[in-house]
RNA sequence: GCCUCUGUAGCUCAGUCGGUAGAGCAGGGGACUGAAAAUCCCCGUGUCGUUGGUUCGAUUCCGACCGGAGGCA
């Protein structure tokens, strides 16, 4: 199967990458596909940043908002299902533009990763915890070191999570993480990325953007938004930056201004994550917002180009 | 006007009995394959208010000045 041009619209949070996906989609025809770890659940729509539907500008969006928060999810839950809506659009003869900021889910799309079938489980994981507690992580490293060489000299042993996740995918499937992630390079490269970056050059002043950003959620009634989240069931969308900080706050345990500094810096840290992530992507072509006069113009030029239409 | 305290990192402050300084927070850099808005690793960024004096050497001691806080008038 020839492989379907897609285009990538990233960046960190309160980029601004929203609305310029939308709009090229929009000027090219095209479907938006979100490439948001939070943003596919309900529930959260404030917290999140997901578009409204005047945001959206008419352009049909993609996993967007469609699990209960309780649900888990995964990254390879997320490629799988993302891959049908990409083949679906483009059988429709329309070009799909992947918006996110979830690194994970970008560069797994992008790079074609393949996720095996292989179900969850917690229960495993559980078990592997209590372990970990019992043995310690020194003692962990060297086990995984009999069946994984390469994960046991890689991962930290302060990193539980991943050192629990190598051992997991061996009781899971008899193959080591090692081995399963060069397996994972080899699938069908179904997707032809334009990977587009969106970010500014003064940190400062995306730094800005999000501090106004929080600010105006608060007005848009995050409070309430965190309230009932909290109450329900817990589960993915937990650990949602926004819903945590505001607990606090709704516990009686700070005033809502520290609540509010406080889930200013998480966001601006979690920016600050984001761009470590894309940088290391050396086919990203950014487009720096405080430097570029016309961001969707210049953005426009790399799409025409890619998909031969250059006029 | 006088007296006292005070001025050190972006912020709050420690400290150097004289040998150009260090914590917390903020911040910066990095890793990343099934929880990724998660998880984890590394890093102190400085005209020690200014200016004279004493000294081999002053951020440290002394004086003056400038700024801040309080007190007495």
């Amino acid at each position: 199967m020839k492989s379907i041009k897609t285009v990538f619209i990233a960046g960190p949070t309160a980029s601004g990458k929203t609305a310029l996906g939308a709009a090229l989609a929009k000027k090219f025809g095209g479907e938006v596909v979100s490439a948001d770890s939070m943003q596919i659940y309900r529930g959260i729509h404030i917290a999140s940043a997901a578009p409204d539907s005047d945001e959206t500008l008419g352009v049909p969006h993609h996993m967007l908002e469609f699990l209960e928060s309780e649900q888990s999810f995964s990254v390879a839950e997320y490629v799988n299902a993302a891959r049908e809506v990409i083949k679906d659009i483009n059988a429709r003869g329309k070009l799909p533009f992947v918006v996110g900021g979830t690194g994970l889910y970008i560069s797994s799309l992008a790079d074609n990763t393949v996720y095996a079938d292989e179900p969850t489980d917690l229960d495993l994981r559980k078990e592997l915890n209590t372990l970990f507690d019992k043995e310690g992580a020194e003692k962990m490293l060297e086990r995984l070191s009999v069946f994984d060489p390469e994960s046991a000299a890689r991962l930290h042993p302060n990193n539980r999570r991943r050192i629990i996740r190598a051992f997991e995918v061996y009781k899971l499937t008899g193959h080591s993480i090692t081995e399963q992630n060069i397996r994972s390079k080899e699938g069908e490269k179904y997707i032809e990325p334009l990977l587009i970056g969106i970010t500014y050059r003064d940190r400062e002043k995306l730094y800005e953007r999000i501090n106004r950003r929080v600010d105006i959620m608060l007005e848009n009634g995050l409070e309430d938004e965190a309230r009932a989240a909290l109450s329900g069931n817990h589960g993915g969308a937990v650990q949602a930056i926004g819903h945590k900080e505001l607990a606090g706050y709704i516990n009686g345990e700070c005033s809502l201004n520290e609540a509010a500094e406080s889930l200013k810096r998480q966001t601006r840290r979690y920016a600050k994550r984001q761009l470590t992530w894309l940088k290391r992507d050396k086919r990203i072509n950014w487009i720096y917002a405080d430097e570029c006069p016309d961001p969707a113009g210049e953005a426009e030029k790399l799409i025409k180009q890619f998909i031969g239409t250059e006029e």
